[in-house]
DNA sequence: TAATTAATTGGCCGACCGGTTAATTGAAAA
DNA sequence: TTTTCAATTAACCGGTCGGCCAATTAATTA
């Protein structure tokens, strides 16, 4: 219906958002310049600055988007379950196939980490943290989980060690498997079976 | 006995790269001028052109130089050891303190994932991980290491846990203590312990 | 010593940076 | 229709960027 309105503002700041967030997470933040975005977006330069202030304002607002997103999907994730091993192998499953889908989060991170950024935006999942670790806490309660390990300590090396898979994946393949031949194609699947064993039977008791 | 000399190019030279290192690792690569560089060193920076080209060519004189650094050491790491698992949960400690006191190799690591750097220099760790591969075969054969694991699996984990770490150390600090308040000294120690009880429990025969 | 080579310098260049401004245009309100 | 306001544009700003070059200086060679 409003497809051929001449101005759409909502439409523009979205695309706006969309071309940025592919610069950003390809060449990072101090190597992409604001024409850079609006050339790619197909939009003057000075309708990044309409819309978001500066090239630091839609730098924030491309990491809103997607960690909202993120964070909404987590919770969701754990909203109505009460924790058994079962449901945390579950979620750690979830977790898994949820970075894979949405490489963009990982990138993300690592450009944070690079650049020295120190935004809030991140520690939206606080609440998700604290959900998780009070889950943990009350499965070790229940003999589940090995009491002699911090829950914070279980809750980071399980999204660490998926982190990390999607981070060096490439390096993976590289170093340990020789280089593309052969990969197979489940590779993916494979490790989250081997990190599972681990991981599990690391924080179960004795 | 050269301590004087008027022109040392060798030596400009490794100053301009322990600069560069610095500066590149502090504020990241885009965020970076060839005066920034310069200035640090207190070199003109026509000298970054004269013996790197460009500045793409000192940040890969840079990375290539830690690099190495860090394969060679992790080969002396391995060098003389048979492994049990007492060695291998040494050598677990000797990494992870290894990265503790090489904040630089974690940063590099991540440029080279995101920049899809594809360079030569990371596969001389190539050799360090076959090496590591078959400590871990034998270890399975011996009945200490659980045999229904990938080898490769266990070392990426390996190598994973102690990364990620060192790569959202900051992000455990504000999301999982709630802030810089009452954050132990030994936080490093503590963690390092968590792991080592999950992987090892995790990579044991039952 | 004289000639040659290489290290080092400061000054300069065009390009591009992020950001601002004033003017133009389209849509919605009156 | 007229008015009003937001969306959009192009031109422009001072500043800095990476890179280049010609001149100078120290070491090396003949």
């Amino acid at each position: 219906m409003n497809a051929k309105r001449m101005r759409d503002p909502e439409a523009t700041r979205a695309s706006l958002l969309i071309a940025a967030e592919e610069v950003f997470l390809e060449k990072g933040f101090g190597n992409t310049s604001i024409s850079d975005i609006s050339g790619r977006a197909g939009i003057t330069k000075s309708l990044i600055h309409h819309y978001f202030g500066s090239k630091e304002g839609i730098w924030q607002a491309v990491k809103q988007r997607r960690f909202n997103y993120y964070s909404d999907r987590q919770l969701k994730m754990l909203e109505n379950s009460e924790l058994t091993l079962g449901l945390l192998r579950e979620s750690f499953i979830l977790y898994f196939h949820f970075l894979k889908s949405n490489p963009e989060i990982v990138r993300i991170l690592a450009w944070m980490f690079l650049e020295r950024d120190q935004d809030d935006c991140v520690h939206k999942d606080r609440e998700l943290v604290e959900k998780g670790i009070e889950r943990i806490k009350s499965g070790q309660k229940m003999g589940q989980i090995r009491s002699d390990i911090d829950p914070k300590f279980i809750l980071f090396t399980f999204i660490g060690m998926c982190q990390h898979w999607f981070q060096d994946k490439e390096h993976f393949i590289l170093d340990f498997c020789g280089g593309e031949k052969n990969i197979p194609e489940d590779l993916d699947e494979l490790y989250l079976d081997a990190i599972q064993k681990i991981f599990f039977e690391g924080i179960s008791p004795k």
